[in-house]
RNA sequence: AAGAUAUCACGGCCUGUCGCUACGACACGAAAGUCGUCGUAGAGGAAAGUCCGGACAACGCAGAGCGCCGCACCACCUAACGGGUGGGCUCCCGGUGAGCAAUCUAAGGGAGACAGAAAGUGUCACAGAAACUAUACCGUCCCUACUAAGUGUAGGGAUAAGGGUGAAAACGCGGGGUAAGAGCCCACGGUGCUCGUCGGUGACGACGACACGGAUAAACCUUGCGGGUUGAAAUGCCAUGUACAUUCCGGCUGAUCUUCGGGUCAGAAGGCUUGCUCGGCCAAGGUCGUAAGACCGCCGGAAGGGGUAGGCAGCUCAGAUAAAUGACAGGCAGGAGCUUCGGCUCCUCACAGAAUCCGGCUUACAGUGAUUUUUAAAAU
RNA sequence: GGCCCUGUAGUUCAAUGGAUAGAAUAGAAGUUUCCUAAACUUUAGAUAUGGGUUCGAUCCCCGUCGGGGCUA
């Protein structure tokens, strides 16, 4: 009884979270912290480059257990940004672009549970409109390569 | 009125929408909990560098000696400090004034890891005669021999006043004195872990007496004071998981009590602590065998190997753990540019982001305000 | 977060507080060769930076900057 509950409440959950898409949060849910999944993304995970950024990502069938969510972590190299305050700059800028366009991923892909690991490669500090651009481009890019796929299964 | 230096203070403010982190209340729900709702709080003067000092925690409760490290004028502040405040001394700049000169010195400014070189050891390159219980190269002077003599040559001696070398050369300078010279004597100065009197809490200062040949302790060292070691990746707990496995080395002794099950005391090998020593602490045997020894087990160490690398506390009225402060719009204030002096346009800027918490230090810094010192120009 | 080490030519390393900081290699020029290589000759090139101690610092001390290592 309880699980038949659970899976409708989940699935509310969903469609109201994400399909909607009636808020633009960005919670502790949606990001990726723990160092195993991590591991795996960046051992076993499929990898790409879309201009700022080279990304890193691991996907299966969303499953009434793992929710189908897409789970992010940015990643600035300490080599190239030496100080910590250029570091955290890049860092909310990549999360308030993907905050306010991770739509586009959503309208496409449902149901699909997926990891990604993203790190900025750029020599310069961007600013918002050129971010906003760079991430679009990427969410617009995986949601083609994962469409599909996620249409098949 | 402008620039520079130093010190101190500040390091934009307000409103709205979306969003983040923590906590609390409310709503729903049996509970876990929630596309929940509302409220409160949310990064600096250096948050930085990690250069000092603490709080706090752990370590076979840390005791003594040596070693090692740090500090080093005095007083006060401080939980403590290598920090701060004030004072003293030395040196440098400056130059009023004194003096024949050497030299001393007022106002003002700057710097100083500023205990001891008269406890000992070492070093002082090159140059120079000589660089340290000192030295005679050129000189100066005396005596002797040769020479008729001047002078010259040779030998012996006295001498640190003059020359040249050097970063540094017999305390400086004037006079006396002398064969020539020398603090050998005198005056004026200089120096001193010296002695006495006076002043000062003290560092020290003034006066008098006495004595006068270097530098280096950020060379070893000596003296005084301080420091047990390791640092939140400390530490405690929970979860997951494996191997009570393997190899090598060393040890398992003695006395005593006994109800014969065992207990008590001492000790070896080895190990633990702060580098060493002392001291302290830990420490299991049994079977077979006449014995040597063998086997099993245990203890300690080493090798190689296996497993987990997640969470909670520590941790805070900011408080996370792949780590929260952001984006957009408007206004005020400020700055820059243009100007027809009405205004218009642009910008919110520098250094820079908490990770246990405090007290300092150092370094970085757009701009604003205050104070101090100083510079050049113009006007009177 | 904490602890520690280190900085010398373009590169790898030397140098007891005292000469113009040395060697190898790389660079440039020349000799040789028909040309190149090899060999030989010559040459330029550096103490991370700011102070201090000292008569005199690559060396000793302090600050800054950079690089590296260790730490469950």
């Amino acid at each position: 009884m309880w699980i038949y509950r659970f899976c409708i409440q989940t699935f509310i959950f969903i469609a109201y979270k994400f399909i909607l898409s009636g808020k633009n949060t960005y919670s502790k849910e949606e990001r990726l912290k723990s160092s195993i999944r991590i591991n795996q993304v960046y051992t076993q995970g499929e990898q790409g480059f879309c201009h700022p950024f080279k990304y890193y990502f691991i996907h299966q069938p969303s499953s009434p257990e793992v929710s189908g969510i897409l789970k992010t972590c940015f990643s600035i190299p300490k080599r190239k940004f030496k100080k910590a305050v250029d570091r955290n700059r890049i860092k909310r800028l990549c999360k308030e672009s993907f905050r306010l366009n991770k739509s586009i991923y959503y309208q496409t892909c449902q149901n699909i549970d997926c990891d990604v690991y993203l790190i900025f490669i750029g020599k310069d500090i961007p600013d918002y409109a050129s971010m906003e651009k760079g991430m679009k481009n990427f969410l617009e890019k995986l949601s083609k390569h994962l469409g599909p796929a996620g249409g098949k299964e």
